[in-house]
DNA sequence: GATCAACCTGAGCCAAGTTCAATTCAGTTT
DNA sequence: AAACTGAATTGAACTTGGCTCAGGTTGATC
């Protein structure tokens, strides 16, 4: 069950860390497939085959990135849910939290939702097929969350009662389907989504 | 402006068609990276540097596939909201519509949703680049397609006043998100999806 | 039955991810 | 200080899969 992921102690001189970064600006801005993996190695500052001391391939890198957002996600919710009773205060506390967040995680967050679809099916090495399994546990924590945070609502009388797995779901779906298009560079300011959208999910559960 | 693509007019014995069907099939149910373009000749019955005749790269066929659905998408948002006086009733049809597909259309939408990062970059090939051109020129029709939607709504009394670009993409957002897990074999049918959308959208908008 | 364009193929090229054996480096032991 | 150790790094070679090329086949049309 619950194998939670060990993760590699940093060695004083390791650059696990400076590589995770790098990959998420390279993944997020150029996209997993077009960057070549050994750009990321430039950019950190040695050559391509170091890489491979820290991950087992390009795609356990893109994994590990994706399993580190989708934590942080889970926590970020639980802790902004946690002092809030009443369910609209409560879905209204979650919607704000999934959009507070700096644009390293935006980056983070658009790669999570471009490769998704890489979490259903099963891996050939095993470190990979590790970080895809607990990233695919992850979401279904997330999911819950959201679920849970509904089925409270309608058995409280807050919300009416429908579907709250598949209400949930789609109130994640238009959650973060932001991230698809979002840039902090454009127009269109977070804060100003984070209302609509906060807003919208009120609507579309309490209604 | 909208140089729209001419279709290669099948000739009797062209094998386009086909290659698409089975191009559909193998990126919607394997993904596009993981399928190798060969495993896609073996399913038509030709080697694989027969591709090419009709194809100008793997990617070709992606853009090709995403475009064709994307057309699909907006003439059956046009068709179903033709006959709508009503703002609230054109809103619940263009649901409908957007779920009234069939499982090839299923594979389609997913492609489409998994792909979408390809359109913001340009490519090098004259016909790939021709092929993302006007894809996403369709994707922002979609886009003003439902826009308007709302605009009129809200000009019209019938929808409160609210920012209707961001509001728009919220609601396409909200509604493709849908493609990402659902599987016809799986446990939800789809007119229930249909429904509880339909309903979370008029809500949203309406309320 | 010659022609021409559409259609197809085998052989091989190339880029990018990956493996591996060997080397450097920093800290610890003796 | 010399020897030792494991983490970190590297250059060279391997592998895979998309793609190019130079030419061959098919069949509709005249």
């Amino acid at each position: 069950m619950g194998t939670k992921i060990v993760e590699p102690e940093a060695g004083p001189r390791s650059k696990r860390a400076a590589i995770l970064a790098a990959a998420v600006d390279c993944f997020g801005e150029t996209g997993f497939e077009a960057t070549k993996w050994s750009t990321v190695a430039e950019r950190v500052g040695i050559g391509q085959t170091a890489l491979y001391h820290y991950f087992e391939s390009k795609t356990h890198c893109l994994l590990t990135i994706m399993r580190l957002e989708l934590q942080r996600s889970h926590d970020k919710f639980t802790e902004a849910t946690a002092d809030a009773a009443e369910p609209v205060e409560a879905l209204r506390a979650a919607v704000r939290a999934a959009y507070d967040v700096s644009d390293q995680e935006v980056l983070q967050m658009r790669i999570l939702q471009n490769h998704m679809d890489l979490l259903s099916g099963p891996r050939k090495s095993k470190r990979e097929e590790a970080e895809r399994v607990a990233a695919r546990q992850l979401v279904q924590l997330v999911e819950r969350d959201w679920t849970n945070l509904l089925v409270r609502g309608m058995s409280q009388g807050a919300f009416p009662l429908r579907d709250a797995q598949l209400l949930g779901s789609s109130v994640l779906g238009l959650i973060v389907s932001v991230w698809r298009w979002y840039r902090p560079s454009g127009p269109t300011p977070l804060s100003e989504v984070s209302e609509l959208i906060e807003g919208a999910c009120v609507r579309m559960v309490a209604t």
